[in-house]
DNA sequence: AGCCTCCTAATTTTT
DNA sequence: TTAGGAGGCT
């Protein structure tokens, strides 16, 4: 069982690809002592050069923000390739993502000048984890078919043990326990290897509810996400010789984001780099913000340690950000300790100052910001227009996104929240994948429950417990248990009829997936359709109905790039994609956590206000570490900036709504003030709010000003203060000579045929000052300084 | 079984 | 404030 043969490796019946025809190595041999000149090293600089170049041994790059890590990762496998050092399937290189792994492949093709279909070790930890698992699953008890949980099923699972453990639930939430379990995994604990300092969780049930846990997952052959990793440690740990076959393979090892890595992927990866140690980490310590869920700072701070004769390769050389930007967070990132240490630089000159601006309460804040967004678009900054696409909100919590969606909706403005539920976390693609587990396989109890009674077939608590009953004293499935109540008569009514056809249809699904498995884009639209779950929906009136509808319709669609039900479902469970692109332009509104990766021309940062970000939760949780970690979200946050970073705050925000007032980030006093404009808001440092405390009335978020005072005499603000009085009553844009002379004014009129470079063609409709009301033609009607408009004529426009 | 009302908790979420 | 879950009522 332990004999693994290379054929197997080779082999990647998972990814549809099989190895290369013909190798890349052979064709490339040639190609090794002339790969100084080869094409793909082209534009590296030498850090970049010294981490594609040195192949053996370990090799830490690291990699700040906007360094072009992926550009020196992707060179490096294209490097390993080209000088025969290895074969496609014998490298690997994983990410954390589906996303990352998808750029790799489509980057190293691109270097390569082929598609490189044969990289059948590129991808996540878990995907990868997933293919290593289905070959070694009885090692740890699970058979080659087992089915990977979600965590809603993790979660369902939780409570039945909680309840037949005779726990209050209400003091001990699934959710809490589940939060444990996958921490243990993270740190690599079995039930077995759980410390003894462990023994208390939970309520001092937590380590039986694990043995439990894992007892259950075992009998419905499944696992979950946090298992993909922990099985395949305590497979290379048992089993010597399959380590060594993989250790053997694996020639190269590449690791992407190591610094998010926890205890069970860097045991993982330590277990597979042991022979050769030809392992390459690509990571930023400054970027690690993914702690509270089990990553590891110290796995990236510890690598010289772990691989003595560690080549370190900084990549330092930003090509995102205006200086002005990267010293900005380089200044609030200094305030961590421990870190190992990097400076960005830039070769780029001039750009804006960070722009630092205090607001009211958080409504005017997100007023402000749609404002800044539109004139940005317009051009009227005094910089090129800008489209919304190079626009984005970065916020610390996702219900900070609201305020800027209210507003952006009473504006008009296009937006686009990244983030919220996946689409397969949805519930109607929930159900359905149950219902397609089903006709795959009548053992998935969990999915059986989930839909027994959806839709409704009058199958309550009491007929659920009685199909458990039979299951569990019979010892077999669900279904099984569900076909000797139907048979024997043991539910009555309605809700035997129910039953009755349920099993009835997931019998004829299952023959008829087995005789034609080919045709599952058919059945699968079937048994949506013969299971009244399609139905359900259009009897449905609640507003979302539609929407649910159009997410089934989108899940049949997925279905087409697979070959049979049995290869979506194996897949889809690893991949939690919802890429959106659609047509339109719009501001992007997404946390700090999901901009990591990511850049912007111009990004909004709001909300620095202490106990929001710094977060209070993580700080009470985590005290410096926390802090720490917030102190790198900042920083990944101003490093997502190319040209203008914009930080915001306000005095006064609702929190879970009562009215409370906020003191400015710390972050907002680690800015370098070199670095930082501090904009001034005319009802704020123009006193305007401060005499008009009457107006507010009973809407008034701070009833008395001596609370309000407090507001103001928070080191920060006075900080805040003193910046602003620095500074000569003109406002910063006109110091800069960027506020249009108003005196400029055109000498358009309502109907002129005009022009602007970014939205074309269009008729002037009205005049406001310098601003001109234009109906485009194409972008529709808009509000544009004058001063980017011509008159139609001179761009050569045909006038009808 | 399904609706309604009360209670409670409330970050971040690559798979 | 508000959303989701649990428990009670019809």
């Amino acid at each position: 069982m332990s004999s693994i043969d290379n054929d197997d490796l080779i082999d990647d019946s998972d990814d549809g690809a099989g190895a290369p025809k013909v190798p890349l190595s052979q064709r490339a041999m040639g190609a090794a002592l002339g790969a100084r000149s080869a094409p793909y090293m082209d534009g590296l600089n030498p850090a970049q050069r010294e981490a594609v170049e040195t192949l053996n041994g370990p090799v830490l790059m690291l990699a700040g923000a906007g360094t072009g890590k992926t550009k020196a990762l992707t060179t490096r496998i294209a490097h390993l390739l080209t000088t025969g050092s290895a074969r496609t399937n014998e490298i690997l290189a994983v990410t954390f993502t589906n996303k990352a792994a998808r750029e790799m492949k489509e980057r190293v093709a691109g270097l390569l000048g082929q598609t490189v279909e044969g990289m059948p070790w590129m991808g996540t930890f878990h995907s990868i984890c997933v293919k290593l698992l289905r070959r070694h699953a009885e090692l740890v008890g699970l058979k080659t078919n087992f089915t990977i949980l979600d965590t809603d099923d993790q979660i369902r699972l939780m409570k039945q043990l909680i309840a037949a453990n005779n726990i209050d639930e209400k003091r001990w939430p699934a959710r809490l326990l589940s939060g444990v379990i996958d921490n243990w995994k993270n740190r690599a604990w079995t039930p077995e290897t759980l410390p003894s300092s462990e023994a208390q969780a939970f309520n001092g049930r937590g380590p039986e509810l694990y043995t439990q846990y894992q007892d259950r997952l075992k009998t419905l052959n499944a696992c979950d996400f946090g298992d993909l990793l922990l099985h395949m440690v305590t497979i290379f740990q048992q089993h010597d010789d399959i380590l060594a076959k993989y250790q053997s393979w694996f020639r190269y090892i590449l690791v992407d984001e190591y610094q998010d890595t926890n205890v069970a992927q860097y045991l993982w990866l330590r277990l597979l780099a042991a022979g050769h140690k030809n392992i390459c980490c690509v990571g930023d310590d400054d970027q690690s913000i993914y702690g509270w869920r089990g990553a590891e700072v110290g796995n990236i701070l510890r690598f010289e340690k772990d691989f003595p004769g560690a080549k370190v390769v900084r990549l330092e050389q930003n090509y995102r950000s205006t200086a002005h930007i990267l010293a900005a967070a380089s200044g609030v990132i200094a305030g961590n300790a421990d870190r190992l240490g990097k400076e960005l630089w830039t070769e780029a000159e001039g750009g804006e100052k960070v722009r630092l601006i205090g607001h009211w309460d958080g409504d005017e804040e997100a007023r402000w910001v749609g404002e800044e967004i539109e004139a940005m678009q317009s051009g009227t900054r005094g910089m090129a227009p800008k489209s919304l696409d190079d626009m984005a909100i970065l916020v610390r919590a996702s219900h900070q996104m609201r305020a800027f969606e209210d507003r952006f909706l009473t504006i008009g403005l296009p937006y686009r929240v990244i983030g919220g539920p996946r689409f397969y976390e949805r519930l109607e693609i929930r159900d359905a994948m149950a219902y397609f587990r089903l006709a795959v396989s009548q053992d998935d109890d969990l999915a059986f429950e989930r839909i027994v009674n959806t839709p409704r077939r009058g199958l309550g608590d009491k007929a659920v417990q009685t199909i458990q009953m039979l299951a569990r004293t019979n010892g077999v499935s669900l279904v099984e248990g569900a076909r000797i109540a139907v048979e024997s008569g043991a539910i009555k009514g309605k809700g035997g009829k129910g039953l009755a056809e349920l099993v009835g249809n997931l019998d004829r699904w299952f023959n008829q997936l087995r005789a034609e498995a080919d045709t599952h884009i058919e059945m699968a639209e079937m048994i949506l359709e013969e299971s009244g779950y399609t139905t359900m929906w259009l009897n449905d009136k609640t507003p979302e109905a539609p929407g649910r509808l159009e997410n089934l319709k989108e899940l049949v669609k997925a279905l087409e790039s697979f070959e049979n039900l049995q290869g979506f479902l194996e897949h889809v469970s690893l991949i939690m994609d919802n890429d959106t692109d659609d047509a339109e332009e719009k501001v992007t509104i997404m946390t700090l956590h999901g901009a990591k990766g990511l850049e912007f021309p111009a990004v909004f940062l709001p909300g620095w206000e202490d106990g929001l970000f710094p977060s209070q939760r993580s700080m009470d949780e985590s005290g410096l570490k926390g802090l720490e970690e917030e102190r790198r979200l900042a920083y990944v946050g101003i490093t997502r900036a190319e040209e203008v970073c914009t930080i915001s705050f306000a005095a006064n925000r609702r929190v879970y709504g009562q009215w409370q007032s906020q003191l400015p980030s710390r972050f907002v006093d680690e800015l370098p003030e070199d670095h930082v404009e501090v904009l001034t808001a005319p009802g704020l440092y123009g006193g305007g709010y401060g005499g008009m405390s009457g107006d507010f009335g009973g809407q008034s978020p701070l009833e008395d000003k001596a609370s309000r005072a407090d507001a103001y005499n928070s080191p920060g603000w006075k900080r805040m203060q003193a910046q602003g009085a620095l500074r000569s009553k003109p406002s910063p844009n006109e110091a800069k000579g960027l506020v249009i002379d108003a005196t400029a004014v055109s000498s358009f009129t309502q109907g002129d045929r005009v022009f602007h470079t970014k939205f074309g063609y269009g008729t002037v409709m009205g005049i406001e000052g310098d601003k001109l009301d234009i109906e485009f033609d194409k972008a529709g009607a808009k509000k544009v300084v004058s001063k980017f408009i011509v008159p139609a004529a001179q761009a050569g426009d045909v006038p009808f």
